[in-house]
DNA sequence: CAGGGAACTGAACCAGTATTCATATCCCAG
DNA sequence: CTGGGATATGAATACTGGTTCAGTTCCCTG
């Protein structure tokens, strides 16, 4: 009996990244379900029996990204160097951006005009993220590892700007980032934030 | 007869500012013509006698940005030296984001799903302010006066680093960037671009 | 003051779409 | 094989909202 619960399951599933895909496309507003119907393989009607309602759909694509194993990965890596740390935390969200890429591009076309789903998504996937961000930093700059700085503006700043800049890359290839892979991108983002733009001192050779 | 045409274009305007203003409020997609005709006290026909449709509307909103006097100001101060012309860049982008809060806010709902806006948006508005930074920065970096860097790196990290943090404090004012000011944030970024995170060297005191 | 053109109005139209539900299909237990 | 519960279907429904246009108002000109 049980494996029937799986499969109502697994189906589920086929809707909710198929709702994602079409949303992600073509913006929640302008989806329609016979899209999504027709993405996933099945009659309109049929989405009725898994999701209360279009505005369901959404918001479970919201929970899908909390219920997420949130990155165990950030908190074993804790007593890396600096230098690692930041580009492991960069290359960890280029990763996460990447897999859930449908997903997140779903939310951002409405995140801007629903406040309902905006609260949900910045305090249960953003602000657990920036937590960890920030108790990392807190500890480094504790131990004289960092300099003393506004941990509450440096930590948004350094996963925002990762974010953004793929997100730039992948929505206008053509122009801004054209062929900047993600390496050249985390080296360079991990630089920046290290040692600023400031001119290495003469009598340090490379 | 020439005032006929003047009044007709400060008509224009108005509509115009009535459609930003309902458009970042619920997102283009929602936002119906009744609620911009009655946010610029006008009769919903009437709007067609300005704009062909809802689209153009749109299409109008990202012109009027594409036509705003593009900023002197960085090219005026490019004598000035790194520290302060940082902070002004970022100075500047912090009130061109907000002077036009709602024609962006307004074209940000569209971008992420319609190709032909953002192609425009990015090519007419992002290029030309992005190719300022890149020319300056390249010009201080050949000087000697900054380190060597990937420029179509850096200069998106900083000028979209600051527009996400102005957004996300807008956005989610409870949380994210609670009660940081204008200078403040400026502050921090700058002393971050400029110098990153790394410890000051011991001997040199403040 | 009369005539006429320009600007404005808002009710009506119609295309598109979320949701429902009567019907069909599937699949297992008896 | 067969009855029936669960599942799926997709045409029909109801409604929303962009756009039109016949009628009205406004204001200038002669």
């Amino acid at each position: 009996m049980a494996w029937r619960e799986e499969f109502r399951e697994r189906r589920r599933d086929i809707i909710l990244e198929a709702a994602a895909a079409v949303f992600a496309e073509r913006g929640y507003q302008r989806a329609t379900m016979k899209e999504v119907a027709a993405h996933a393989g099945i009659a309109p009607g049929t989405i009725y029996l898994y999701f209360k309602n279009k505005r369901d759909l959404l918001l479970a694509i919201a929970d899908h990204l909390i219920t997420q194993p949130v990155d165990q990965t950030l908190v074993q890596l804790a007593d890396l160097d600096t230098e690692t740390y930041i580009a492991a935390i960069l290359q960890d969200r280029l990763q996460f951006a990447r897999r859930n890429r449908a997903f997140l591009q779903a939310l951002v076309t409405e995140i801007w005009t629903d406040e309902e789903l905006r609260e949900r998504f910045f305090t249960q996937v953003i602000g657990p993220i920036f937590a960890t961000g920030a108790r990392y930093l807190k500890d480094r700059v504790a131990q004289g590892k960092l300099r003393p700085c506004r941990i509450e503006i440096v930590v948004p700043a350094i996963a925002g700007d990762i974010i953004i800049l793929s997100a730039l890359r992948a929505l206008v290839p053509g122009h801004i980032l054209a062929g900047v892979s993600d390496d050249e991108l985390v080296d360079e983002l991990t630089q920046l934030y290290l040692y600023g733009l400031q001119p290495a001192p003469e009598e340090e050779a490379e």
